[in-house]
RNA sequence: CGGGGCAUGGCGCAGUCUGGUAGCGCACCUGUUUUGGGAACAGGGGGUCGCAGGUUCGAAUCCUGCUGCCCCGACCA
């Protein structure tokens, strides 16, 4: 892609509403822009980060056995008077009418309707167990919408739904959800920590939220450093094996958010492996049983006969806060810094002096040979100065820079510099192409 | 929902106290010279000063009401 032909708008000063870096910087480097509290769109470049995430979170939900699906955005009031949800809710829940003077309602979460979606087709243990999963947008009337796209009215969310004969399959639904958000996670770059959390009427320990530790999280956290260091499951691993033992690991050292913490265990580990922080929630699984099947009527008959009411559970990914949380994670004074699985393109090439024959001539065959090779490349073919082109380059953060200047492209070589590490070397076109093939032979998982 | 603050061109701001032709920097357009770390010069375009009333010969500025947005706290992917 060159950047003359493309819609990037760069803020080189910062709108003074962004606190947090990663709204400073999505605004900065042109992701997103605010429509009203709470409210973003999602420009060029941000929509290509936005849409890699979605694309991990669906291989990795696909590879545990969950299928996707897509539910509106708009819900029926009645659907939610079934649960008893639509009295309960209060202000959070967008409420509107139709032109009937029906009343229907901007989706905040989906139970409601996959259980009707759910009864409606299924009678049968044999159909079990079933995981269907969605990406789509929710709205939850926040009263205060804050940190861009953080914590905004307006937002994606992964949600699954799992149904099970019992609660013995219900926790094996529950375990290899909660894998693939190991796996997720990890392939975001980031260091997920389940963490314990309020598990609501039901009770147990089914309830997990995935927190990622960051200064400027919204919640405090505090776990055994241990956590950090645990090996992700691989890519190869059987979900239809028995996950209980890589569950049992990952939540038996502490880890707990605030309105959990038992200081007493807490103070129990040696002070070197305590952490107390600021985290991010990215996810969050839960069983709730059947809340939502007994009164819907989301039954199916058991190998006896006997019609018994689904245990589900839900399982949630905000995309849009996993780019801020990814963000908060990974930048510097000058910038972003993606990780390769996640960026919006895979190489920047910056032609130092757009208008000579030379470096137009190698960055034209640059960019088709990555191209050639699979991988995306933003071009910056402006006439902007040298300074400039860095400066913007390292603002949106791609994993590798090009750069042909005048001199190099003379003498037929082209330096490569990483973003994260700021090392710089200097080589031939076809010793850069061997070398970004190596550095993203890997990045598929 | 309680407390605080802001609203002037795309972004950042001055001007408001003390009413008198709407300004600055960046960005943008044209031209020239430039080109290896946010270029220089010259010329140019763009604003119902958040909205509605009011006071006044005259309102960005004073008064009243409203709206939007941000920050801090209590709640949530």
């Amino acid at each position: 892609m060159r950047l003359t032909r493309y819609f990037l708008p760069i803020l080189r000063e910062t709108p003074k509403e962004a606190e947090i870096v990663s709204h400073r910087l999505m605004l900065r480097a042109g992701m997103i822009r605010q429509q009203a509290a709470g409210i973003y769109s999602w420009l060029p470049l941000g929509k290509r980060v936005l849409d890699k995430v979605n694309r991990i979170i669906r291989e990795e939900q696909d590879r545990s056995g969950a299928i996707e699906l897509l539910m509106p955005t708009i819900q029926s009031a009645d659907l939610w008077r079934e649960s008893g949800r639509y009295d309960d809710y209060g202000k959070e829940m967008l409420r509107i009418e139709d032109r009937h003077e029906r009343e229907m309602l901007f989706g905040p979460t989906n139970e409601e309707m996959i259980t009707e979606i759910f009864r409606a087709s299924v009678r049968s243990y044999r159909d079990l167990p079933l995981n269907l999963y969605h990406i789509q947008w929710k709205f939850r009337d926040e009263v205060r919408p804050r940190f861009g796209v953080m914590r905004s009215r307006e937002f994606l969310m992964k949600d699954a739904y799992s149904f099970d004969l019992d609660i013995e399959a219900a926790r094996a639904a529950y375990n290899r959800m909660f894998v693939a958000y190991l796996r997720t996670f990890h392939r975001f770059g980031l260091k997920p920590v389940p963490m314990r959390a309020e598990s609501g009427p039901i009770g147990g320990d089914m309830s997990h939220e995935f927190i990622i530790l960051a200064e400027t999280g919204e919640s405090e956290v505090y776990c055994d450093r241990a956590l950090l260091d645990m090996p992700i499951p691989s890519a190869d691993i059987d979900f239809r094996s028995d996950l209980a033992p890589i569950v049992e690991e990952w939540t038996t050292p502490y880890a707990a958010t605030d309105e959990k913490h038992d200081p007493a265990a807490f103070e129990a580990l040696d002070e070197s492996r305590r952490i107390a922080a600021r985290g991010i929630e990215v996810g969050h699984i839960f069983y709730f049983g059947t809340k939502y099947s007994e009164p819907m009527g989301a039954v199916v008959a058991g190998p006896d006969g006997v019609e018994v009411p689904v245990h589900m559970g839900s399982y949630g990914i905000g995309p849009t806060r996993v780019v801020a949380a990814i963000i908060e994670a990974s930048h510097d004074d000058d910038g972003i810094i993606w990780p390769k699985s996640v960026a919006p393109f895979d190489v920047a090439l910056l032609n130092l002096k757009a208008g000579d024959q030379t470096c137009d001539a190698m960055c034209a065959d640059i960019e088709q040979r990555l191209d050639s090779a699979g991988l995306s490349c933003l071009h910056d073919d402006t006439d902007a100065r040298a300074g400039a082109k860095f400066a913007t380059m390292d603002l949106i953060g791609l994993p590798v820079q090009v750069i042909v200047g005048p001199r190099g492209a003379a003498a037929g070589e082209v330096e490569m510099k990483v973003r994260a590490t700021g090392e710089r070397e200097t080589m031939s076109v076809d010793g850069l192409m061997a070398m970004l093939q190596a550095q993203f032979g890997d990045a598929a998982s």
